[in-house]
DNA sequence: CCTCCACAGGAAGCGCAGGAGT
DNA sequence: ACTCCTGCGCTTCCTGTGGAGG
């Protein structure tokens, strides 16, 4: 396909206000929302997706799919991928499949999941006040039909009585009886999460299964290249500036989307400087927004005890009471979880904040681990009892920033 | 070796809010 | 409008654990 240049087209005067970057082509290609059409190292999981898929244009049901891996891994990326080109090809060859795709998420619930899927196969009319079976039962009517139904449910933890909804969805096949079918895709990226599902949900579920791993820093720099490419004006991206981007997040999670992240970053960076080239600098700076959008996206979502306890982590960090001599030997900035729980119940009641149990505080501390906000190791030699030592994952002052524009000093 | 310390983290249960069924 | 139910945030109670100290 030849690519049309701007300069071909008459300008409106806000389009080339619009497009009015030093180094951008296009900036949407390169959002963290767009779906690339190429997929670089994840052709095996295309290839095993469609093979299975393409079953349902014979009429025949396929396995139910269920896909887990790190976020930033491609899951959801490969599946809308591989179902917009069943749906292209089943409308052309006039087959009926029907593929939907649902985001878990936004629609957490046994219900809101089936209202929301009725609402796309029967957009004319209105399900909003009926009850779940009658809504359950819509849904078989279209299958009955002769349709195939293949409904990709992303971030399937977050739904509430997933194992109602799976059950139903899966015994609709038997009701069924060969006459169209419902096929499921399920997406998760919390890898312990197929172990908590009830047994026979989790064989109906799981019928295939497949993971994806993260990208190394090699696999991500060819990711970036090949965005890069279409995203940016030529010769705008610097290779090591790709390069470097590439091994920020390979170094933290393999995560294509950081990747990504930080390379629209550096070229937002690039254009308010009015400069024409991204270099390693921008990437640097890019790497710290991207760190603090994260943090902070982090944060402000935290309850407001679990900020307290994370600002009183940060406040300790900071004053000279982290320091201890472990061993005897050499000194490091770690703390007890003993004082830190100390000084969150100082600071709470400095604030008139009512103070929750320590047992609970010790699930917060894990919680804030799982977040990557804090680190924490067991004790060893050289302290009595057994306690975790924690440490801090970010810069104490710039946490502290954070969490008090969040609290409200 | 036993005991104590200073916690970790599992189990059970409680009050509440909000949603579904009637 | 009303009950019933369920998930959520949290407390209470409890058992487990590794090192320090006698």
């Amino acid at each position: 396909m030849e690519a049309v240049l701007l300069e071909d087209k008459p300008k409106n005067l806000f389009e080339s206000e619009f497009y009015a970057s030093t180094v951008f082509a296009d900036r949407n290609l390169i959002a963290p929302h767009y779906t690339p059409n190429e997929l670089p190292f994840r052709e095996k999981q295309i290839e095993e997706i469609a093979k299975n898929l393409s079953l349902c244009i014979h009429n025949k049901r396929p396995d139910n799919f269920f896909l887990y891996g790190k976020t930033g891994t491609g899951k959801t990326s490969v599946t809308k991928n591989v179902i917009s080109q069943l749906s292209e090809f089943v409308s052309q060859k006039n087959i009926q499949v029907r593929a939907e795709y649902i985001n878990c998420r936004n629609h957490n619930s046994k219900y809101r999941v089936l209202i929301k899927l009725v609402k796309e196969l029967y957009p004319t009319e209105n399900f909003l006040g009926y009850s779940a079976a009658f809504v359950y039962e819509k849904v078989l009517d279209y299958a009955k039909k002769g349709n195939n139904l293949i409904l990709v449910l992303d971030e399937l933890d977050k739904v509430k009585d997933l194992d109602e909804l799976i059950y139903g969805l899966t015994r609709g096949n038997d009701e069924l009886q060969g006459k169209g079918g419902i096929t499921l895709i399920g997406i998760s990226n919390n890898l312990n999460f197929k172990e908590r599902l009830d047994p026979r949900t989790k064989s109906s579920l799981c019928e295939q299964e497949m993971v994806f791993p993260p990208y190394n820093a090699e696999e991500l720099r060819k990711i970036l290249f090949t965005r890069a490419e279409t995203a940016f004006k030529k010769n705008a991206v610097e290779e090591s500036a790709i390069n470097l981007a590439a091994a920020f997040a390979a170094q933290e999670s393999g995560d294509a989307r950081t990747a990504v992240m930080l390379l629209l970053r550096a070229g937002e960076i690039s254009d308010k400087n009015k400069s024409f080239k991204v270099t390693d600098k921008e990437v640097i700076k890019a790497k710290q927004t991207v760190e603090e959008e994260i943090i902070f996206d982090m944060i402000s979502t935290l309850p407001r005890q679990q900020q307290l306890v994370l600002l009183a982590i940060s406040d300790l960090s900071l004053s000279n009471k982290g320091i201890k001599k472990l061993n005897g030997l050499h000194e490091e900035h770690v703390l007890f979880s003993g004082e830190v729980y100390e000084q969150y119940r100082v600071k709470a009641k400095s604030l008139q904040e009512n103070i929750i149990s320590s047992r609970w505080y010790r699930q917060y501390i894990s919680e804030l681990e799982m977040y990557g906000l804090i680190h924490t190791t067991s004790s060893g030699k050289g302290i009595k009892g057994q306690t975790r030592l924690i440490k801090l994952g970010y810069d104490a002052k710039k946490i502290k920033e954070l969490i008090e524009k969040e609290v409200g000093g």
